[in-house]
DNA sequence: TGTTAGCACTCGATTGCCGTGAGTGCTAAT
DNA sequence: ATTAGCACTCACGGCAATCGAGTGCTAACA
């Protein structure tokens, strides 16, 4: 275990260092703030902590900088307790989530705007993953030529659209046959049993009462898999303040963090699976290499309780902790309120 | 005006430095294809080019590298006659724009990832704005707590939806009545003239029929202005491909240009304004300061003969100005091809 | 016994100084 | 008009000298 004079001294370090991203030495530390003792004293404290993994020295003639371990014992036991957010950004974000946006998708996205820019690192939102809800209302808009657009409405608001090509020779009769069984049948289904529902209760009074219906199948089948999954709902911004960022000023060092960030399938990766409060990936503990050097941030936010999404930052192992899990603890539950009151009186 | 030879060195030189990124000197020349002159001579040339302000030169004792006049000349009067496009690439393209997919959101955003992949630098493709067709379908589908969503199906198959607030003590009476007015009123207006057919025919009617005429008014006419604009529908790809480029391999350098491309509403001001054919930007001809050592080259795509829409490529100077400008020539046919389909017997 | 002052030592970063070589411009020969 | 020859230029890489921030150790001190 760490003695008070250590834990002091290691949090000094994280802080320096992660405001002035220079490896801190003895004389500096010496004048920090709640810091009394001569550099001598620091720089043997200081050889006891590298001794214990908690820092490293770049080089001998050099400062300590934080190690991985050092960050961690500092986001789990010292610096997060303080208020580390200045009045001005939670009035900001207060003021964000005021507005009353109708479109949920752009209430996510611009989160991701303001949170980069509140951070200065790269935001990561995941949009909410809405399999609560239900069908509203089933639609099919025939376009001419056998095209149609099928439109569904969740009692959330959602409404899912998607351009389909009917079979060749099907008769007005049989679109509204469709439409009709459809309506009846769906309204009211949850959309996370969508497509059971679909298959084992309702496919074989298609069988009956349709010309192709193996073919109408298989269209509804590939709306459902492509349109209500969302899987490409993720919102970046700010990846520019990444390569604002000292340990990143190289070119060879950035590419790959851009790169995965550009794929959006890739991406998904970095934020670790809905659970529940903030967490906190610090390095190596990324299981994505191209992350090896970044601490990414995240927290959930929920729908009536149930994790939908989560709200994420992504910057250098170099990161202000506290300020960023703060906001974000603020981002989540802000997000949350803003899910749950679009369920109100459905 | 240039002598033969003095285009055909140009022609090499450039041609050289797309490929090795580095100054070209008259030894070099010498060795390339259709050169026979001695070095001697092909330096007296380039002092000449170098004088016209066809050629630069980094430094006293180095080779020649295009100026930005050499590269407008270039595209102007040489390279881009000759086949540039490697067969494979044009079978990968034409295997693109084979896949019917039946989104055109999503047609566009590939475009975006396989014309970035094919070129190797960062593409930019604005959807389509689409102005033309008209309204197949109205409706509104209330959720509960005086909340509902409008949706417009257009004849195109694009489905335009938003959730709105309808006053507190609007009856359902008045809704229907809204939405009775709406379909029948506005079916087969055209989406351009929407806005004007709305206030100027249909909004006295209104005042006679429904309660709270203004506020809902100010919904639709919200609705119209900030849906139907769609002036966030651009993609971008490959962004990384400009950290690859040695020009820009300095952070400082690219950061501005990927600042740039990560405001959308900055980006639209990377394509020129629809014009017709293959627009070429060579540095300082871009109005953005940030875009001052880079090429842009974009094609217009249209639908039943009016421009829609543009398909861009963005990149240093040092480009390879034909291959581009054919790869995009195709796309932008090929992408003209995929609006018109949409348009067959609507 | 824990803390601190003093001091020699380490080592990355900066600076300055060649030597090298690719490339030029000029002149004279073809 | 073209080209061979040659002196000249200048970025670049390597190397040594210098500098200084920071350390570890020892000895003095409370």
């Amino acid at each position: 275990m760490l003695t008070n004079r250590q834990r002091l001294i290691l949090n000094a370090v994280v802080e320096d260092y992660v405001r002035s991203a220079e490896p801190v030495g003895s004389r500096t530390l010496s004048k920090h703030g709640d810091i009394t003792f001569s550099p001598a004293t620091i720089r043997n404290e200081m050889a006891d902590l590298e001794e214990m993994g908690y820092l490293d020295q770049p080089h001998t003639s050099a400062g300590r900088i934080p190690s991985q371990k050092g960050y961690r014992f500092y986001v789990d036991h010292l610096g997060p307790g303080l208020p580390a957010v200045e009045p001005i950004t939670l009035s900001t974000l207060r003021e964000h989530f005021r507005q009353k946006i109708n479109e949920v998708e752009r209430v996510i996205q611009q989160t991701a705007t303001v949170l980069s820019e509140l951070t200065q690192y790269t935001s990561i939102v995941l949009g909410p993953q809405v399999q609560q809800g239900s069908i509203k209302q089933v639609q099919l808009v025939p376009l001419g030529a056998g095209r149609a657009v099928v439109i569904l409405v969740s009692d959330t608001g959602a409404v899912y659209n998607r351009q389909v090509q009917l079979p060749e020779d099907t008769s007005i009769d049989d679109v509204m046959k469709l439409v009709n069984l459809l309506s009846e049948r769906l309204r009211g289904v949850p959309l996370s049993h969508l497509r059971s529902r679909l298959f084992r209760e309702i496919s074989n009074e298609f069988a009956n009462t349709l010309e192709h219906y193996e073919d109408v199948l298989a269209m509804l089948d590939e709306l459902l898999q492509t349109d209500l999954t969302q899987v490409d709902r993720l919102y970046v911004g700010g990846t520019t303040h990444m390569l604002a960022q000292p340990e990143f000023r190289d070119v060879d060092k950035v590419k790959p963090v851009l790169e995965l960030l550009e794929s959006a399938k890739a991406a998904q990766s970095v934020l670790p699976n809905l659970g529940a409060g903030i967490a906190v990936r610090i390095g190596r503990e990324n299981h994505t290499p191209s992350l090896q050097d970044c601490t990414v941030i995240s927290a959930t936010y929920t729908m009536n309780g149930v994790p939908v999404g989560s709200v994420g930052v992504l910057g250098p192992t170099r990161m202000n902790y506290a300020r960023v899990m703060q906001i974000l603890d603020y981002a989540s539950h802000a997000l949350t309120q803003v899910m749950t009151d679009r369920l109100r009186d459905p």
